[in-house]
DNA sequence: CACCATTTGTAATAATATAACAAATTGTGA
DNA sequence: TCACAATTTGTTATATTATTACAAATGGTG
């Protein structure tokens, strides 16, 4: 199995936590900041759980903002294309549920595209608030 | 006009040129290297080339892979979306044309999504080599 | 002309991410 | 059981990406 952790909890399932709490995206140095209370020290550990987090679909890294969330799925269902709109005025960021668009790039798949599961589609885009 | 450039060429040009010619994305510390036999020392100078040339819509960042590339757009044309593929293993970049994922966004925007001219979309895929 | 706004160039620094390595544990085969 | 490879963790250091801060140079405006 490895060293074992020195921690009561696992990094990675701190690092979970933390982002399910938090309603806006945070970066990997936003989480150290937290996780420092919890005994982790370095940035390494948080990027290894986040690495980790991403593999298995429970959280997605927003590229267009380095930044990372975790999936609003709440059971341990298959992921599947998931989209989101990325303020580029107040960098707030929201799940699109529109199923013409999920279907639209399921058909590229079937063209021949192969794109993966758990692709993360960031659309730039004027929120409501700040399209006014 | 503010400071004129001690350069012969514009860094904005410059960068252009470089950017049209690679095939490949680039990083801007990739375009600095080539730039510095023009006689640009500093990152700064890259990145402002490299804002203007974005907000004009004649380059696209590709926030996956902190690169750059030019627009293939050959006129001067109004642009709009879209959409590459970038190859996880490979990290090869593709430009799709894909009318009826485009259509689709449009229609998004329509439905009260202010989608951003100039939007990038970017797949996460498998290229048809890496795909084998 | 005096002043200000703007742009450029440079130096320094911030923010993001990974590499390199030692230490701790488990599993495997002799 | 023992040696040893394979893994995982934690730490330090470093690489990569991007911005801040500031001085210098120019054009426009009153």
């Amino acid at each position: 199995m490895g060293r074992p952790s020195l921690l009561p909890v696992h990094p990675k399932q701190l690092t979970l936590r933390i982002l399910k709490k938090s309603k806006k995206p945070m970066s990997a140095y936003d989480l150290l900041e937290r996780l420092r209370s919890y005994g982790v020290n370095g940035a390494p550990v948080v990027y290894r759980a986040l690495a980790s987090l991403i593999k298995s679909g429970t959280v997605h890294k927003i590229h267009a903002q380095n930044t990372f969330i975790a999936c609003n799925c709440d059971a341990d269902h298959d992921h599947d294309l998931s989209v989101l709109t990325i303020c580029q005025r107040c960098d707030r960021v929201e799940e699109l549920h529109d199923h013409k668009i999920i279907h639209q790039l399921e058909g590229l798949r079937r063209k021949g595209v192969p794109l993966m599961r758990d692709a993360v589609i960031e659309l730039p885009v004027y929120c409501q608030t700040c399209a006014a």
